[in-house]
DNA sequence: CGAGTAAACGCAACAGAGTTGCGCAAGGTG
DNA sequence: CACCTTGCGCAACTCTGTTGCGTTTACTCG
């Protein structure tokens, strides 16, 4: 039986309270020692690997070579700022049925994809 | 006026001659060393680097942390096998219209994306 | 033909992000 | 209360990619 542990706790809560959907490691710090949290970068990671392996967190890899943890959820794509670094979530799986056809195109049998639409945020237009 | 350079020659023999269309620095290096080509881990990097600052190599992430690179050409999209790594290329650009979509559902200025399909190849499964 | 200059190369060091080992602290349990 | 296990922070380590540096080597200009 886990013990209480106020790093996962705190990490738990911002992944459930914030309106921030895609977190690094060093945002997830940066926003629990806002909150007044007291957590080491090594926690922080170690609490978001523990949510992954309970399924409750899907790491995200958005090509810009820093880990990115969201809440587990519905299957969606992501859109990356190039200029601000900005990861925004595409609602939805815009693929539909590609993955069957790139099946028959490579021989391969496809079971997951990572798509990552790269361009300016509305903000760094 | 470049001077000869038997490893970028050597490179460029490689990408033009071989049947294999993506490499890590470490494949790169391996396939030459195995035609007798002498050669360093930075001066196959740097080669390729050089080849890709002339528009004739383009660099490619497939999510699994390691730099490949592939002849610039047609964009098309990667399948991986999750697996033994093996990666294979997915003709024509399977997205059409959806970056337009993407746009409009996130704001987003679009102007390139990252797709990597994951699966199994035909040899592992 | 010789001196000078710049490029190429190999070696080794560095960088950034992720990951892990370890010792201490602290909550739960018998 | 003693023990045991887990959480935590610190620091070390891994893995790739990247770069600095000294040496070699090929051009070029006198």
């Amino acid at each position: 039986m886990p013990r209480p542990s106020h790093v996962r706790d705190a990490v738990q809560g911002q992944l459930r309270g914030s309106n921030r959907h895609v977190w690094t490691v060093e945002e997830m710090l940066a926003e629990l020692r806002a909150a007044g949290v007291a957590a080491d970068f090594s926690s922080v990671f170690r609490s978001l690997v523990w949510c992954e392996e309970q399924g409750s967190v899907k790491r995200v890899d958005v090509g810009d070579g820093r880990a990115r943890f969201e809440p587990a959820g519905d299957h969606h794509e992501h859109a990356r700022c190039e200029r601000c670094g900005t990861v925004a979530e595409v609602p939805g799986c815009v693929l539909a049925d590609i993955p069957e056809r790139v099946g028959s195109l490579t021989g391969f049998a496809i079971n997951a994809h990572r798509l990552v639409f790269i361009g300016l945020c509305p903000d760094c237009q």
